[in-house]
This record gives C-alpha cells, sequence and structure tokens, in this order.
DNA sequence: CTGTGTGAAGGCTTTCACAGCC
DNA sequence: GGCTGTGAAAGCCTTCACACAG
C-alpha cells in the first residue's frame, strides 16, 4: 500500500475527510491531487511534527496504584516514549508492587531528569502532594507534565500541563446519559 | 462560607469569570446580583444536572493492570460512582491482583448488567478485545463507555464512549515541548 | 475522473461591555 | 457599590464548494 486517500484515514481515526485535509495542511501540501497521501511521506513528517523520531526520555513520579499500573501499561513505547525512571517518595514500598525496573528515591530526582536532560514527567503521586512534587519538576527543567492528580497545577508558562482526571472522564460520559 | 463568586469559582477551577457565569446560567437564574452563588443552592442545582444525587453503579470490564489499578484508585466514590462489579475473562488470574472485590467472569456480564440496570461501564481490555466486549455491552443495554483501549469504538448513536488514550496524552503534551 | 488544497461560509465558544438587581 | 445575567462582538474551528493537479 503506497498511497492513501483522505477519506480512508478519516474514517479510520473518526473525523471527516475535510477536517483532515485541512489539519494535514497544516504541515504543508503532503498529499498528491488524484491519488491521496503517499504512507511513507506521510508517516515521516507526522513524525518530525511529533518529535517522534527518536526514543523520548519520561519518568514516572509516583509508583502508586495508578503509577504501577502504568510502568506495566506498555502502549506508551509504541509511540516512541520510553520511561527511563521511576521514583517515589518510599522506594521500598514501591517495590513490592513488582514493578519491572527499579524504582528510586525521589531525593534523586532532580538530579537524574538534570543528567539525563528529561523533559517530560508522568505525575501520579497523591492529590496533596501534586503541586509540590510539580514545583519540584518544574525547577529541575521538566516542561511537560502529564497529570493525573485530581488538582489544578500552577505552572509557569513555558511549561505545558495536560491533566487526565478520571473521575472526571466518568462524569462527563454520565452526563450524556438519559 | 454561604455565598461563592464567580471570580473565585474561576480561579478554582482555571478558566475565566464570564465564562463560568455564561455556563451556569444555562442552568437557569442560580446566582443574586451583588452577592454570589449560594453554595448550597449551586451545589445542589449541578448535582441534579450532573445526575449525582444518587450513586451511580459503573462496572469495570477487564482486570489487567490497569483495571486492577483502577479498582484500587478510590476516586471515582468521591465523584458519586459506584464500581459495582469487575467482570474478567479469566477471574483467577485477575484474582491475584489483590482487587478489593471479588471478579467476576465475563459470561456472567450481561446478566449483570440487566438485573442491576447498569448504564455505564469502564472498558480496559486489551485493544483487540475491545470492540467485541463493547459491542455485548451495548446489546446488554449499557449506554456509556469509558474506554481506555487505543481503539476506535463503534457504537449506535444512542451509547456515547469516552475514550482516554494514555500514549496519545503524552503525545499531545510532547507537540508543544521545544 | 480522482482526490487534494483552500478561500468563503457557517456554526460554535469565548470575551466584552454593560444593564439590572441586591 | 458589588456581582450576576446577557446581547453583541470577536475569535476559532468545522464544513462547504470548487479550483486544480495528476
Amino acid at each position: 500500500m503506497e498511497t492513501v486517500s483522505s477519506e480512508a484515514l478519516a474514517k479510520a481515526s473518526g473525523v471527516k475527510p475535510t477536517q483532515l485535509r485541512k489539519d494535514l495542511a497544516h504541515f504543508g501540501q503532503l498529499g498528491t491531487r488524484g491519488l491521496g497521501y503517499n504512507v511513507e511521506t506521510l508517516s515521516n513528517v507526522l513524525g518530525n511534527v511529533l518529535g517522534a523520531e527518536r526514543l523520548r526520555p519520561v519518568i514516572l513520579v509516583g509508583v502508586g496504584n495508578l503509577g504501577a499500573a502504568l510502568t506495566r501499561y506498555g502502549g506508551f513505547e509504541k509511540e516512541g516514549f520510553e520511561i527511563a525512571a521511576a521514583f517515589d517518595a518510599d522506594p521500598d514500598r514501591a517495590n513490592q508492587r513488582n514493578v519491572p525496573f527499579p524504582i528510586r528515591s525521589s531525593s534523586e530526582m532532580v538530579d537524574f531528569i538534570k543528567e539525563n536532560n528529561v523533559k517530560m514527567a508522568i505525575l501520579a503521586v497523591p492529590a496533596p502532594h501534586a503541586q509540590s512534587v510539580a514545583n519540584e519538576l518544574v525547577k529541575a527543567g521538566i516542561q511537560g507534565i502529564l497529570n493525573f492528580s485530581p488538582t489544578l497545577l500552577e505552572t509557569p508558562d513555558n511549561v505545558v500541563v495536560n491533566s487526565v482526571d478520571l473521575a472526571i472522564e466518568l462524569e462527563n460520559l454520565s452526563y450524556f446519559i438519559k
């Protein structure tokens, strides 16, 4: 399969063909009229746009129930992310959750971030600690935080936060039912 | 604290005061000019809107890494949801994850949904099984699915799907970094 | 003839400005 | 005077219609 149409891509991703074309047009003239998009070219361009050409290191902070599940999740590698290290305030407790790699003490976190030039962190600590840990992350040079705690994080403008609140996601659903 | 201003609520939730007022106005004349919103009244009205006045039962389907973490997550009760039951294709394997309540076999799922009039399901099965399990859920009467598998679920129009793809959430973040 | 790229139109959401009520 | 409710304006995103290239 050499080429693919906006129609096929749209169906696969659940949007309308025009939408997809408009969006792709943002990144240049990617398609060929009458033919569609060259699969390899498109894949490369999007890879660049998303920064997926290299394996991007991410750290996990907080190895409780959810954090431990994330280490075993496996879906991140597929998208080009690698959990470079996991940190917990109590590594011994966290190590009992048979996580596939060693868990370090939070005290080593800042140094690790700086030494390995890590830019992204997954934050899965209890809500009361989320803000203070986020502050540490920011100070250490983290630029993006995927936040799983039900907290509104305050960060400088140059730090991006993406929050996933599982209870709120259920609430969203619930609103539309009956 | 009897009343609260749109400004205070806005700061707490990370939106602008005008935004918040416009949104609340959708549900009627909730505030008092010059005073703000009565906390109790507002809480009751929003509770009704969101259907939070009663504990809404939800079932969990798929008790793997992520599913098990969700059972221990605890944040759902706070929003008025109760995991009424958990199902897995292999309950024995799943039971080893020390989940706080018994896990039933998938074969009992459809009956349970019908008997208990369950309307919402959390779907945390491996991607290859997501669609077929979703089909079963829909047939049994489920109206809302919180989908954690990286799959585009096909469902009838009267069934609402809210998908959370953890890898994509990281990807979103990544796009904004450097 | 097929299927992309794109200006224009349309629709939706946010913000503004201020009238109106406590 | 303080703070909500709301029409109007602005901004943003989606959809349409079609020109144009292969």
